[in-house]
DNA sequence: CTGAAAGCGCTAACAA
DNA sequence: TTGTTAGCGCTTTCAG
């Protein structure tokens, strides 16, 4: 195939597609974009023409002149996660075949990053946004309602939307945990967690944990809190600390599944003997883990789901029209794994 | 603060702003910007009208008409190989203060695809455009040398790059670890990696590794792949089929840390003395590892550097005119963990 | 320091 | 089936 090395750096335009295939630019315009009728000849020699001159259509001008525009933003803590990647991979999924196209801000679980990346996002007018959770700064909630998009807030559904909502109750799958515990006859229970105060579904959880354990009679009898490092790591030292400080414990609930198998590993190297002398449970359900011999008790978060559920929501939001405002609870499922007794 | 709900759900315009603070739209422009001299008075006119209506500017029409855009494209294969979010990590701090922001686009490993989300990225006119690896279509390769704007193919410098380049070489990575594993004296080795033919630094990586054999006149005596799945779970399945297969073997070199870790798992559980019995290695040194008691061997990939130095790139560019064409090449370093005798 | 005019590259709407 | 006209909302440029 003939190409022609645009030599003089100036970025095509449809004019010069027009001019190559004797064509008028509002015709290329139509068969690039397959729309309208266009004959097959003039097709044919529109998209020969663009081929052999490389051409790459200007989105920012199509967006302006259309007001329309084929991206969804979406907004999440952090990629080192893998929760995160996981419901990215739920959206794309559920993006397919709509001609849309995510766009990812991440926030360092940080509200006024979260202001700025969302700031960012709208000033490029996407078609729809999807952010993490249901708290933001009044500025970041009032961008978001008036910003007259579909918008859907994922992971969490304990507490108010601004618009649509996605997720699972965070604060109902810390209470099913600790009902498996106290179910299990486990009276000494602690918690290990990551210092992030703007975590706010880790909160949630260990508060729906605590009621769960208060209904009999049960509270958290000591704790370990951690900030950056490896994950795993940091479940090997904190669970060596709290047992050291906190031998009577028989049950460690834990943030994360990461860390949960840092602790879990700690106890079987440490001659533990779980799920016997001490239980463990973490959440999220990540299936990296699937490859240690014992398997960690855990929650499965719906990640991929809640990313799919989402992007159907945008991608089959009428054009115009009302707002839609849907709400879906998913349910996440204990997965008792090795690390909790049965009885 | 006084908002007035944007009820009418048409996005506010500068004239809006122009309106609402009695000052031309031209004036309004150069504040939301910080451009030129405007007086203290009419600024903060102009910020409050702004703040007041909730306007949000419309990066489009800015783009269009000032035929800038601050976004660089990112393309990479995967977001859930761990890998790639610490190398976006190093581009996000390397684009810090540059005013660029790193759009993301996943090829999922497929050129077809990293061609559509190239595609798709250009029509968007970054400023420029970092991706993974030197492989890329022929048609990709056109768009890349015909866009104009700053590229950095990262991660590997093993051939030759349209513009810019950052990254190790990962054939001599491979050799480096050959070198090692045949200088700690192991002479049965055997190979497991993933079946991915479109995963070229791994297989340069092995291409090295048996050329560093060869030196001593060995060479891989079995070798074991795998797709999909749990990595963690195949490299323990993959380790116990090789051994089982192959029980002379006495060093296993894993294409990475992720399967590694995996196969390590396995010996330990079935009592294979690390690394007097069996010596062990993977790549990419994954913090992620750190929490295991056993230290697998591993070689780091210079990750974060790698996006750091690509961001720099872009940001340095000087605006117009000479085209970089810079080649790093980054040194990684071998870590002997546990699971390679010494001597 | 502020404003008016022109136009970025494309597409909606209408005309032929 | 194809072409023409008039903007999209902003910034550049030049004039006050």
């Amino acid at each position: 195939m003939s190409r022609e090395p645009n030599e003089n750096r100036r970025p095509l335009t449809l004019r010069d597609v027009s001019e190559a295939s004797g064509v008028s630019e509002m015709t290329v315009s139509r068969v690039l974009r397959n729309r309208g009728d266009v004959s097959v000849a003039t097709r044919e020699r529109v998209l020969e023409a663009a081929k052999r001159l490389g051409y790459v259509p200007n989105k920012i001008a199509g967006a302006l002149a259309s007001q329309r525009v084929n991206l969804v933003g979406v907004i999440i803590p952090s990629l080192g996660n893998l929760v995160f990647p996981e419901v990215l991979g739920g959206i794309s999924d559920g993006l397919e075949g709509s001609g849309l196209q995510p766009v990812v801000g991440v926030t360092d679980y940080s509200p006024e990053k979260e202001e700025t990346v969302l700031y960012e996002m709208l000033s490029w007018r996407p078609s729809g946004v999807i952010l993490a959770g249901l708290e933001h700064s009044d500025a970041a909630r009032a961008m978001l309602s008036n910003s007259g998009i579909p918008i859907v807030e994922i992971m969490d559904v304990d507490g108010e939307g601004v618009d649509s909502v996605v997720g699972i109750s965070h604060r109902r799958a810390g209470r099913q945990m600790a009902d498996a515990i106290v179910g299990s006859g486990y009276k000494h229970i602690g918690f290990l967690g990551s210092k992030m105060p703007e975590d706010h579904r880790a909160r949630k959880r260990l508060e729906g944990f605590r009621e769960g354990l208060a209904v009999a009679g049960l509270d958290i009898e000591d704790q370990e809190f951690y900030a950056g490092g490896s994950a795993l790591a940091k479940g090997r030292e904190m669970t060596q600390a709290i047992l050291e400080r906190s031998p009577q414990l028989d049950f460690l609930y834990y943030s994360n599944d990461m860390i949960g198998a840092g602790g879990m590993l700690w106890c079987l190297e440490n001659g533990k003997r779980v799920p016997e002398e001490i239980g463990l449970a973490g959440f999220n359900g990540l299936p990296l883990l699937d490859g240690f011999s014992c398997r960690l008790a855990t929650m499965d978060a719906c990640r991929r789901e809640i990313g799919l559920k989402a992007a159907e929501i945008i991608s089959g939001m009428p054009h115009e029209g009302v707002i839609g405002g849907e709400r879906i609870v998913l349910e996440p499922k204990l997965e008792w794994g090795d690390t909790i007794r049965k009885r």
